[in-house]
DNA sequence: CTGGGTGCAAACTCTTTGCATTCGG
DNA sequence: CCGAATGCAAAGAGTTTGCACCCAG
């Protein structure tokens, strides 16, 4: 019948939002500090079941599993190349970017995503200090 | 020393360009079919081998497993919802998109890789089909 | 009550690793 | 020859599934 409200999604969307873009497998983590009896597959299900009916977006980037994302308005994401933190970044709609492939190869492209990689903020300054040191 | 010529790899390549945009496994599957004696981990140590070396690019595409492309200049991919087939696309070198965001929550931005969504021409071809049947 | 949701454990898929053996240069 | 590369099989990691039991509505 109806979708049911249970006590493991309530506690499983609040890792979502307390954890910053974790894989599954962080959300099982937090999940079972706090609930010992939760179990993985639920946890599995339960963020499945999120993406399904849009309470998550499932974000898929290079070199790490899946992640889960509360926000769903449409965005993109940064990574840190060295720690591997992942960070919201708005995704202007006047993106200029469709328009030049809108036939590439004669697909019909009905979306896009756009990832940026770089150094966050706390990596950057650490880099900066290493070369910083005297030779 | 020196990195060796092997059969093998020079099988693995030849799957590389016969197939569209494998996954390891695919790869091993085209292998297999001609040359039974070459292993699974080879078939995944080499395509690493050639990610590293820059021989091939790792492609991490939304929803499916790892998949490698042997053109290895900086370009997108579009992705068929419906059959997944993944076609190349030009990666545009004025992109106006990376400035944006340059300094996107704090973080240095490096790199940026764009993906399309949509339908190749075949799909798109059989969904006007179907709409199309009298009801 | 009833059937959607859960826990558990086993199964699966993809990928990596240790180690003895092979073979390219 | 010598060590990089391979084959094999076993181990890992992440995720899915079957099934009996549980509990939200």
């Amino acid at each position: 019948m109806r979708e049911r409200q249970t006590r493991q999604k309530r506690i499983i969307y609040e890792a979502l939002t307390a954890l910053d873009h974790p894989t599954a497998t962080e959300v099982y983590g937090y999940v079972h500090e706090r609930y010992p009896s939760v179990s993985r597959a639920t946890v599995f299900r339960v963020l499945g079941g999120f993406a399904d009916t849009g309470k998550a977006l499932e974000v898929r980037m290079a070199g790490t599993d899946v992640r889960y994302d509360y926000n769903v308005r449409k965005h993109c994401h940064v990574h840190c190349r060295v720690c591997g933190r992942v960070a919201d970044v708005p995704m202007p709609e006047n993106l200029p970017i469709a328009a030049p492939f809108e036939n590439a190869d004669g697909f019909r492209i009905e979306d896009c995503s756009v990832e940026f990689f770089g150094l966050c903020p706390d990596c950057a300054r650490k880099s900066e200090q290493v070369s910083r040191i005297p030779s």
